[in-house]
DNA sequence: CGCAAAATTGAAGATTATCAACATCGGTGG
DNA sequence: CCACCGATGTTGATAATCTTCAATTTTGCG
């Protein structure tokens, strides 16, 4: 029951720092959950040391052994095709669960990879099982943070089917900022951990086509975008375009 | 406590047939259970009349009071955006759980729509949650059926980032071929119960598209279309096509 | 400061959406 | 039993969008 790592005494940044302190409490397992339970969730809670950029999780067809809450920082979860060829099926957020794709047969069908330097709370999934067992709460709280997780999955289908490029971009944007918003951040200046490579993986269009769509929607008022740094300027204009409100995206007359 | 309907003793075929005696016990939520909390599971199940195609299982914004899960028949779950066109979520087949899209925050955000006529189970979420509680095994197989759902996701996410239409198409033949496959039917001569339309929305295409790509398929030797049934003809070329293992289909000469 | 990776921009070609006409299927009523 | 009708599906032509290949610029970092 290896709960406690040589990690406890380095007291870094949002290491050891309990669910019921946590600001991303309400939308992680600990939501909702009396003072009592949390320190049972706590108990096998194991909080990680910060993992470099590039740094994996887990990999395709490892077994399920825990679950992960991003804490702080950026996850990509992928999947390699017969062809080798990488395809990034989720990004995940500080709060966001990340292992459920093993939850069918107790094998890992993604790999997880941190975009930038990321800290996590790793919860091993046997106890989580047991505990939640006990914890009526918790149970129910696991119900609910899967379900935002299919949620998510859902909101990037609505991405995918849509065949305008700048709408999928619109509502990737837009989706962010919602993400963004949710966990206390700035929903209006987006700091992308994702390079445009990978935005355009994620959105199923050519990286090009991201990049165009970026300049595109920045000419036409709606964003600002410097590098990575992406500001939402008309919001509401952004929303109509990613809800296909916009009849003909036509170019500028000249 | 309302368990038993009217129907109870109507006997008509598919009903009242206990869990234990279900050819989709290992898919369903019955997966690997004793015969005594079979028992148990049986008794909170409703088996409901069947659904003529068309008739709506739940819809969006409404409270999750049951989840279902297919026992005949074809089901589709469909959202609607701003401007009112409808989106399609996912196909659920024999044994497929629907309504894990109200999980987050209990109210759903789909609506489920039966494609032909459709018998299924009926569970009470609540007291769904209340005997897995009690029953380890069914909390177990409980996660199991909800990471099948989650899997499923997946793979519809790796078809719609597919630029190629015949990809497409080719990567959804062969999925429902599997589906079709673990459900013990036949997994070559394929019965659709969808439409072209439907066929092409869940596949983010104009349908016109859908229709070309079938016969392209067709005349390419892969498949064998006859209206809604489709015979798969060179398994392996469609599953090369499928995971882009193709690299120039051209046209024959000429 | 310089280099490699990341991002932008340009031009050409290919694929798909769209509009439109036509064929086919299934069910209903004569 | 056949004919009709609407719904469903197929096929054709055109225009628009996206991908691809290529060159260039910018960024980030040692």
């Amino acid at each position: 029951m290896a709960v406690m790592e040589a990690v406890t005494h380095l007291d870094l940044p949002g290491l050891r720092r309990s669910c019921a302190r946590c600001s991303l409490q309400q939308l992680c397992l600990a939501g909702g959950m009396s003072h009592e339970d949390l320190d049972q969730l706590d108990d096998i809670i194991r909080q990680r040391r910060p993992l470099g950029a590039g740094a994996r999780l887990f990999r395709m067809g490892q077994g399920l052994d825990s679950v992960f809450v991003t804490r702080d920082g950026a996850v990509k979860t992928v999947t390699f095709g017969e062809n080798g060829d990488e395809q990034i099926i989720g990004f995940h957020l500080p709060g966001e669960l990340i292992g459920l794709d093993a939850l069918a047969d107790g094998k890992h069908r993604c790999e997880a990879v941190a975009l930038t330097q990321t800290s996590l709370c790793e919860i091993p999934f046997a106890q989580l099982g047991e505990v939640a067992a006990q914890i009526p709460g918790l149970q129910q709280q696991l119900m609910r943070v899967i379900g935002m997780s299919v949620g998510r999955d859902q909101d990037h289908k609505e991405i995918l089917v849509r065949r305008q490029a700048n709408e999928r971009i619109a509502l990737f944007l837009h989706g962010l900022s919602a993400r963004y918003k949710a966990i206390g951040r700035d929903p209006v200046r987006l700091q992308l951990p994702m390079s445009r490579i990978d935005i355009a993986n994620y959105l199923g269009l050519a990286l090009e086509t991201v990049s165009r769509g970026f300049t595109r929607l920045q000419d036409d008022g709606l964003i600002e975008v410097r590098g990575r740094q992406v500001e939402l300027v008309d919001t509401l204009g952004l929303a109509r375009l990613a809800h296909g409100l916009v009849e003909a995206p036509k170019l500028r007359h000249g």
